[in-house]
DNA sequence: AACGGACCCAACCGCGCTCTT
DNA sequence: AAAGAGCGCGGTTGGGTCCGT
């Protein structure tokens, strides 16, 4: 309301963040918990918005989440979700508790509207012309689902908290990441970032803290201290009531996994991140015997041109 | 080796919502 | 009830990296 940006005050700083910068923010955040983000540069003495401290935070410093490597089954799951929900990138976020929205949105934008778009084009090259077509079906789709969906999506994110959850022990390690690596700038960079992302995707042992870690759906998943502590053991409703749940007729062509819901319920005390990689094409064969794959989906997955000619003659599902 | 375009993603921006005073 | 503060979200951009020529 006629406030000026907070990161237009003069001497604020802008650009990537360093990582002495980020060694601050961790460690105040460690003392005192995300939240309150208007008096971090203030305690901190960073030159940096509070806005700009909860985006590093959220998106890059927060333990537990995954960077990169998007499985083709979170693929599909984002695919799927952005169908029935749009660009709500923090509401798919929220189903995809180890991403970030920033990052399922840059993943979107830069690879899967493009693998779609090559799609489509290959499916029908008048559909393309005709953009909106995907859209309305989408949204009629959209729109027979929400109802469903919605009734279930409160039972879910109760289940999906733990995961949001941060880690003293993760931070710590993180620190013990930077401190050990060299004080030369990364700047974030994505060649540079690996080590921090495996140090941070690979410490799951969430524990601590509250809540809006993540600003991504941050109020579905908020939960007391008390709450988190129990988290490890919490089974709110069970793996099999919550695959009940998601298998709504069409709907199960989201196929949730066990094995990651499984990592989400359990405090993730195993390496989900290093399991998703491993047995990605094992899973792949999973999820075709668990559950049938939109032929897009299907698409995504094979990823090779050669079944194309195949897939052209099958049928469109019933989403596209 | 040098250049330039394409790609990618961290970070920024602006809007809107909620809560507080 | 109105105004201000704080925060979250989605869209966009800037700049580093990759890759082909």
């Amino acid at each position: 309301m006629g406030r000026p940006p907070c990161c237009d005050k003069v001497g604020i700083k802008k650009g990537p963040w360093t990582p002495e910068e980020d060694i601050i923010l961790v460690s105040y955040i460690q003392e005192h918990g995300p939240g309150n983000w208007r008096s971090v540069p203030t305690n901190t003495g960073l030159l940096r918005c509070s806005k700009s401290c909860r985006l590093r935070w959220t998106n890059y410093l927060r333990p537990g989440i995954k960077r990169g490597n998007f499985t083709p089954h979170e693929e599909g799951m984002i695919i799927h979700l952005q169908a029935l929900l749009g660009n709500k990138w923090a509401a798919i976020a929220s189903y995809l508790p180890q991403r970030t929205d920033n990052d399922i949105k840059n993943y979107w934008n830069t690879h899967l509207k493009k693998k779609i778009k090559k799609f489509q084009t290959a499916l029908d090259p008048q559909l393309v012309s005709n953009s909106t077509n995907r859209h309305l079906v989408s949204k009629s789709y959209s729109d027979k689902r929400n109802l469903d969906i919605n009734n279930h999506v409160s039972l879910l994110r109760l289940n999906q908290s733990s995961t949001y959850a941060s880690s003293t022990e993760n931070i710590s390690r993180l620190l013990e990441g930077w401190m050990r690596s060299s004080p030369k700038s990364n700047n974030g960079r994505k060649d540079q970032e690996k080590p921090h992302q495996s140090s941070s995707s690979n410490s799951n042992t969430n524990k601590n803290n509250n809540s809006n870690s993540n600003s991504v759906a941050a109020a579905p998943f908020q939960c007391n201290q008390a709450k988190v502590e129990q988290e490890n053991n919490c089974d709110i409703i069970s793996h099999e009531e919550l695959e009940s749940l998601l298998s709504l007729d069409n709907l199960n062509n989201i196929s949730w996994e066990k094995s990651s819901c499984d990592s989400t319920l359990q405090g993730s005390q195993t390496t989900p991140t290093d399991e998703t990689l491993d047995c990605t094409s094992e899973r792949v064969q999973r999820l075709e015997n668990q559950a049938p794959l939109s032929l897009l989906e299907k698409w995504l997955l094979d990823d090779s041109t050669g079944q194309m000619e195949e897939m052209m003659e099958v049928e469109l599902s019933p989403i596209f």
